[in-house]
DNA sequence: TTGTAGGCGTTATCAA
DNA sequence: TTGATAACGCCTACAA
């Protein structure tokens, strides 16, 4: 039991083909001279025994592993099935090899870790946030680049690529007080996300260089089920927000469901909302939710680089920091039709999605 | 260059530790004799490098690696999203350590094959169907244990986990036609889903078993996007089906914005829409979407079983079928209201717009 | 309870 | 161009 048939390792194509193992080892290095005759012989028996290299030693020996651990949790988001699947391309086309590691929470990597250690990953890349001084500590013991998305903390070790979180509140303070808000509200993703906090600071700030000191803010999850159930409450009394900035487009969504079906409020007509992500069912005909485009490509690309850059060294390359700039797009959730108020409330008929 | 910070070996352990490399090596296998004073050298001198004990050699002696495959694709379909967390959490659970593989198709395993024997996975779980002969001919030469979804293809070293696919269309065929459907239609996914066509057999016949043989089908892929223009398609001449079941939801979801925005058909009332998958925005208020649950956990269960079963012995482990059934989750989307001809457009509460 | 020795499958080095 | 040999880090005998 547990016995696997084993792989072909290269001492059975060598016994097969009738040459040395060292033959074989060159066949498949690249420019290593065999002759084409024992090319031929070791080809043959290789193809026989459906034999392919074993990249196992190798490890030990050079102490690169090419595998980089990809910390996930949460896959519910869209925005964070769209990072692993890009990482999921991109690692491979320079040359690593993505071990997949789900962690519950941020914390919860220090479970993780001895495990990751012990496959030899030459790097760990984070979509989550990294929010336990614990875990960058057992890391900077350990000696491994990490790069963790949308996280504050860093260190020798750490480095980081997030969004331009602060700068986004900013923008959508301005947007909703152009489009005529009033009354402003915010629903914030989990008290321990960085992001959501900045999002949340900076429309703070935005706000209050337009004169305006209160956000009525409500506490959800990163989910639908909690933006929904956020903006009921945002409305408990009767009176409520009309503009809602939302830490995640999943809230946003949820918010909007509510307000419409359920608060019977018009969206935009008499509340405005926006998210963050712009996850596809943002652009969903039934929403046309205004947001932020959170780069996943690019973020993904500059996480990638800095993982080439860190796995180059021997040396400790941490702290690094890199933000990337959201762009907004207006969609119908912001756009107020001029006399919003004595229409229907479907003003958008057209646009296919 | 490439010259990485090299993680500690068991050897440099003993060394700092004043003991020789094997009483390293008893003092993390259980069960193995350490007097107390070495395994306190030993752990302390193993605290200060970061030791973790290396998996990799281990690989070298047992033949086991303890790596399995994941093969991914398409991961904008939330339901994937799913069972890929469901693989992340439960294979870690019975001692396996995910390796990601991302492919475009079915079809492009075979370029990615190579690599996972290079790693020596002990197994391939596979959340897309293999589709292509050489693929399944080539994993059979490695003599790797596959566990594919939603396959019909089938070996000595493939085995396969799907929903009850036809069954659910029959379903839904004796659902429509009791909710007073009488013109048919199907959004097909991409030609080459086994799982799609497995629906529409079903569905065609069950309706065929009602006396009905006409059925218009659209081509889509399995995205929200495909099924708004196939929707489209379907009432290019004015009159079209009352009545449409789509391959997944992310389909239906987009034949639904495009009825009713684009359209002016209302849902239910005018057409039922019915999808299949039950991810998250199929139950959101805007929807309310009838649908198949396919149940990723069960799925991913039954798929681990499997993958234990195979990977406990050296034999050939292939050709199982695990068929689950899928459940029927009625929702608004099927549901007409008793005089819903009489009211206004909006019969689920506001309208979504 | 300890340490020494051999071997797993590679690649790099060296001698033939 | 070839083959023998050492080395990587660990585990499992085996001997002390």
């Amino acid at each position: 039991m547990g016995e696997r048939r084993r792989y072909a390792s290269s001492t059975d194509v060598a016994r097969l083909a009738g040459v040395s193992q060292s033959a074989v080892s060159r066949t498949y290095t690249e420019g290593r001279s065999v002759s084409p005759q024992t090319r031929a012989k070791v080809l043959a028996a290789a193809g026989q025994l459906g034999y392919r290299p074993s990249l196992i030693p190798r490890i030990m020996l050079t102490h690169r592993s090419y595998l980089v651990a990809i910390v996930v949790g949460g896959m519910y988001n869209p925005f964070y099935a769209a990072v692993l699947e890009q990482f999921a391309v991109k690692l491979p086309e320079i040359g690593f090899q993505p071990l997949l590691v789900h962690v519950d929470s941020g914390d919860s990597l220090d479970d993780a870790l001895p495990r990751l250690a012990s496959y030899r990953v030459d790097a760990v890349v984070s979509a989550l946030a990294i929010r336990s001084a614990r875990s960058a500590g057992q890391l900077a013991q350990l000696a491994i680049p990490v790069i963790a998305f949308n996280t504050s903390f860093r260190n020798a070790w750490v480095s980081s690529v997030s969004a331009d979180n602060e700068r986004a509140g900013r923008v959508i303070a301005d947007l909703f007080f152009n489009r005529g808000g009033s009354r402003f509200g915010f629903i914030a993703g989990a008290r321990s996300s960085t992001a959501s906090e900045a999002r949340l600071k900076g429309y703070r700030a935005g706000l209050r260089s337009l004169g305006i000191l209160d956000v009525e803010v409500a506490r959800a999850d990163f989910r639908y089920e909690d933006g929904a159930a956020a903006a009921a409450e945002l409305y408990r009394d009767g009176v409520g927000p009309d503009a809602i900035f939302c830490a995640n487009d999943l809230i946003a969504l949820g918010a909007m469901d509510t307000l419409r079906h359920r608060l019977g409020r018009r969206v935009p007509d008499d509340v405005l909302v926006a998210g963050f992500d712009d996850i596809p069912a943002a652009s969903w005909v039934a929403y046309e939710l205004t947001t932020f485009v959170q780069d996943s490509i690019g973020m993904v690309a500059e996480a990638v680089a800095l993982l080439l850059a860190a796995t180059a060294s021997a040396l400790p390359f941490g702290g690094r920091r890199v933000v990337l700039p959201s762009r907004l797009v207006e969609r119908d959730s912001t756009t107020r039709s001029p006399a919003a108020h004595l229409e229907a409330p479907t003003r958008d008929a057209g646009q296919p999605a």
